[in-house]
DNA sequence: TAGATTGTTAATCGATTAACAATC
DNA sequence: TAGATTGTTAATCGATTAACAATC
């Protein structure tokens, strides 16, 4: 379908946020935008918003600017949201249960079709209206149900030994909330990592470098 | 303590990750490492490690390398992972008690002092020894609870409005679930942001940018 | 001392911004 | 047509990599 070769990460990462913004925008029924009124409303420079979207293609109008809905549909679809992936989940703990509940994974391009564990008193249990399959099950179940991603929500330590069955199933592609480098052992695969410690010390961080008195306390 | 002025993001978004690989190596029993070793290990090249490492200080030794432990333990310093900032929680829907109940927020130079909920049903319950407080109580928490952070984990549509109120009470850092661009509407606030869905948007572009035909379909 | 590896400067590479001609 | 705004090239800025002298 697309294929759009050397698009660099600052600009893939971008694309979600242009899509939310004029996500809004179509709510609120607005037809038209400007990459100038985009720029005040998204932080971003006009500039860039015209360098991005023309990585992928003339979306606008000259004199008129952007049609808010086909400029919508159009990264939508580079995104690829228009696939029904098949995922599976890693871990029905409380971190995976939300991310199984929370996530509106049709809109994003997912079908999630299996969850799995290996307590087993979570074993069985519902969530989504699927029922917690036991870890020992995998194989058998991939093979059955062809799956394309892997969502980890598993201690660090259990994280390669997993990582490793699936790899052998043939799935190679992975969100992984678990604190591990999953990207570092394998190099054909894909991995997107949300590590939730990386982003609350990056935080604290921040706050200690507004806030700390500049070189007194010695 | 510090202030580090000037340090640009992407070494900072590195941090954590050095962090993270450090603790391993002590945990191994590993005593030095040469920036060369580390380079192996993480992905990023000798060279970056050198010059991230010395936008802080001279950590390392000519002809030796780094001591595992004492570079862990500055970078635990830099990080600010020494403090203990006052957090409060708003929404223990399952995303808000995923993060309570998984977060060692006390590694993380935090602590949680609060957890608050609109819905009546959620009000009065348990989650790490902490009882779900009505969200009406906010102000009354915090003129008594001096607070220095809130993680927001509420539905779009409702975080503008506590994001006001926090505002108010003088609460201007915020580790931030919401499906929402806090950041746009104050200037003077530090917002972490940690949009899953913009994460789960980016596996679907890499994996249909990986998988699709090239142009064929047409 | 000789070897190894840092700290740091200089060179390269890539991403962002500015400018403007093309054009709706 | 005239005005507006894009698409795109060129200029700038910043981050990464390479190189090497300093030094443990």
């Amino acid at each position: 379908m697309h294929k759009y070769e050397n698009i660099s990460a600052p600009v893939i990462k971008r694309l979600p946020r242009y899509y939310r913004f004029l996500g809004e925008l179509l709510d609120k029924g607005v037809m038209r935008i400007s990459s100038r009124e985009l720029s005040d409303k998204m932080g971003f420079t006009a500039s860039q918003i015209r360098q991005d979207l023309n990585c992928f293609g003339g979306f606008g109008q000259q004199g008129y600017g952007y049609s808010v809905e086909s400029l919508y549909n159009e990264i939508g679809h580079i995104l690829g949201l228009d696939h029904k992936y098949k995922a599976i989940l890693i871990g029905a703990g409380n971190l995976g249960k939300a991310v199984a509940v929370h996530m509106s994974f049709e809109k994003r391009g997912f079908q999630l079709i299996g969850i799995f564990d290996n307590d087993p008193a979570k074993v069985g249990t519902v969530i989504r209206d699927i029922s917690v399959a036991d870890l020992d099950g995998l194989e058998e179940f991939c093979a059955e149900n062809p799956t394309d991603v892997a969502i980890f929500c598993v201690p660090k330590t259990a994280t390669q030994a997993i990582a490793d069955r699936l790899y052998k199933l043939g799935i190679k592609n992975y969100w992984n909330f678990s604190h591990y480098d999953l990207s570092i052992h394998y190099d054909d695969i894909i991995v997107e990592n949300v590590h939730l410690n990386d982003s609350l010390m990056i935080l604290c961080y921040r706050i200690s470098d507004a806030n700390d008195e500049p070189e007194s306390t010695k």
